[in-house]
DNA sequence: TTAATTTAATAGTGATCGTTATAAAATGAT
DNA sequence: ATCATTTTATAACGATCACTATTAAATTAA
């Protein structure tokens, strides 16, 4: 149900069909990403449409007919960060033969990608909506949902875990899920604070550590 | 060399002197604390001016001539937080007899404030320049030194503790403080995500039962 | 009463915000 | 050639941004 009225509207077998107006000069998916990387740095509401602009080298006509206004442009960058930026949970977890390792896995996978030198700091659900007046209460409260889901995603992997016995039943899987949904937003701020990877990776190193503790 | 030029330019014995011109008709700190909860809840751009004026009930120019600039008045809410909100790490930090003890009264104590129902969630440091422009800037530097300097606290109590002998020499200080960042930063957004007393004091007891695992 | 001082209120400043009306330019189809 | 279609560029729209010049009001000092 996402967005893809995109260079194909019907199954044709001649792919290279020339399309029939003035023809267009800059690349969709290569705006979407510098767009992306603007939202992702300064976030929403502190990223102007002539910022992306200048970013972008276009007009900002051009920017409305491809992408839409500013809150439709915002969720298609949010969609290709999750496509192409942020960690592939559900494979993760669908691997991982426990918990344990579903959470370690995600974990270290993410801190490679929340402290990336060429990349803005941190978890783009996280920092983008953080500051929003009451204008943006609505994006900001997408972009909250889809935290929470991820949070949720901890919680059911560990009952899956209760149920093919690598978790105790007696196990708190919600302040497991808690406490490891902490670390992970932690590490998005320690990354936007200047953490390299090797400080996160020892961070996380710990927090694993602990796994036999609850 | 502070702002400083408030009711005290002579040390005279009269306390009750009253001032020449016309009086005020608001009150400086009730003032303050609410331009403070804007700034704590919105951030810092995306809190506007006319916002401010609005649920101060004043003018602009009352504003500016009572605290300046949107950067200055900024600065002075900063300092109302960590006045009147913020947790005394310096003070727990010392009564405390132990480094365990320090960190343990010290996100106690940051639960307690993080998830005030009646309060902005998270810490005020933290989530306020979150989202920045580049005009912005040189205000989200300043606040990001002081997240730095709460950090370098925990390393300098950890360095004291080694020192009175209730931790090893070769205890790694700083991927503890590091550690013990994260989860206090991850307290924030997990409290800005909804999170309750309850769900975080328990995410810190059990960091804090990883102590001795380092 | 008059002057000096401080604050309050009105009404603006230029700049930028997100957005769009309009029309020219560039292509394929007829 | 002409038309239809699509994208481009120009130039604006009203609203809001942070901020302030000016003047009126309210107080104490002389």
């Amino acid at each position: 149900m996402t967005n893809n009225n995109v260079s194909e509207q019907e199954p044709c077998d001649h792919p290279a069909k020339k399309k029939r107006g003035r023809p267009k000069c800059f690349d969709e998916q290569q705006a979407l990403e510098k767009a992306m990387l603007l939202f992702w740095e300064h976030g929403y509401e502190a990223t102007s449409i002539s910022d992306i602009t200048q970013a972008l080298a276009l007009t900002a006509p051009s920017l409305y007919s491809s992408f839409g206004d500013k809150t439709t442009l915002f969720y298609k960058c949010i969609d290709y960060y999750l496509a192409h930026e942020a960690c592939p949970i559900e494979a993760i977890f669908l691997e991982a033969k426990t918990a344990k390792v579903a959470f370690e896995l995600f974990l270290y996978d993410n801190v490679q990608r929340l402290a990336q030198p060429d990349k803005p700091s941190g978890c783009m659900l996280v920092v983008a909506t953080m500051n929003c007046s009451d204008h943006a209460q609505e994006v900001q409260h997408n972009i909250l949902e889809k935290r929470l889901k991820t949070k949720q995603k901890l919680l059911e992997r560990l009952q899956q875990a209760v149920v093919e016995g690598d978790v105790a039943e007696t196990a708190p899987l919600q302040e497991i899920a808690d406490f490891y949904a902490t670390v992970l937003q932690g590490l998005t701020i320690q990354a936007r604070d200047g953490a390299n990877v090797e400080q996160l990776h020892k961070v996380v190193e710990h927090a694993m550590r602990t796994w036999d503790l609850f």
